[in-house]
DNA sequence: GTTAAAGCAAACAAAGTGTTCTGTATTGTA
DNA sequence: TACAATACAGAACACTTTGTTTGCTTTAAC
């Protein structure tokens, strides 16, 4: 790829995400972005078509990043299902959130939907596999696989959501030990 | 309040859940609601002072509607305190969300920040008068009451949304069932 | 050094926003 | 019934934003 692409490509996620820690998505324009940029009108379309279309991109590359980490260090450990293990994945996927500045960016604000739907869906990814092969699972509940992926990413979601309102308060090992309250009485 | 404001008022309500049944609220405009409405553009300016103006009132509308039955519902009942109790308050709530079109509507597509942060607000606000003072709750889990309302309320959401991205297809009754395994087990 | 591609600036139409004006129709009340 | 108040409609407005086009300059790649 041409240097000055990746370079304005650069300028416009590091403009893009520099307006989304100070403003909601819904009331940056197109012209903020271009403005923060420092780039040509032009220039800005001949990269995105659209506004939501730099968001998508943005997530996909984001949440791709965590997603790629989170899978590497779920390997062996699996979701809790070694009590022995010095740190869960779910600790160290807490950890990495803390300190991606973008991301707590991203979630400070009333999150676009765009972008929390992306969190859901590359946590769900992340929990079912997992999950359905769950070794020491009872499941003598009968609740579909459905129901429970979607409870334990969502709780998750909501976790972090509440997290960040609170400003990172807690530690990731205790909001880690939280996770684990409400949801090993259930798996 | 004057005959022609009611009318009014309440054919921009319609206009504004018919257009959110078909489109995602940020992709509706003033004009969509005005035409939709059939009314003159100075008519919507003199009710409302913007969209998201109208949207807070809409769901300040839905939600107090829904808090109050949830309200009465819960009268004697708790949650899930009383395990005689024919019907949860849970229940009724379900009941009461999946025959309110407007609301279903508004959760179906990628449901506004303002729309959702409404039900979660008020969601906690109908758990954390009974969760503070739960008889039959444990709580020896450690866990900050902040926390625990925010999981127990955010899973509600989660469920719901869940729910209705396939389609309703479970009964109330079912989807209780659900929210009581994944809820009890950490009371 | 040539060439192809990426960048820029300026201008554009189209659409949306929120306001102001004037005139008309409807209401609640005297 | 008559009157004053006010809700509404329609048109025009200044303004912002969007997405595209045109012509020209700079820069990277070979």
């Amino acid at each position: 790829m041409d240097r000055r692409q990746k370079k304005t490509r650069k300028a416009i996620f590091n403009a893009f995400t520099a307006l989304l820690s100070r403003k909601s998505y819904s009331h940056i324009t197109v012209q903020d972005i271009i403005d923060e940029a420092d780039i040509g009108r032009t220039t800005f379309y001949a990269h995105f078509e659209t506004k939501d279309h730099l968001l998508k991109t943005l997530c996909e590359e984001l949440f791709g990043h965590i997603a790629e980490n989170a899978k590497t260090a779920m390997k062996g450990t699996g979701l809790y299902s070694d009590k022995e293990a010095p740190k869960s994945a779910i600790c160290h996927l807490l950890h990495h959130l803390k300190e991606d500045r973008n991301i707590v960016a991203l979630l400070s604000h009333d999150s676009s939907e765009i972008f929390l739907s992306y969190f859901r869906e590359s946590l769900s990814d992340f929990f079912r596999t997992e999950f359905v092969e769950c070794s020491n699972r009872k499941n003598n509940l009968d609740l579909p696989d459905d129901f429970m992926i979607n409870h334990i990413s969502g709780s998750f979601v909501e976790m972090v959501l509440w997290w960040i309102r609170s400003d990172l308060r807690q530690s990731p090992d205790e909001l880690d030990r939280y996770y684990q309250s409400v949801i090993l009485p259930i798996l």
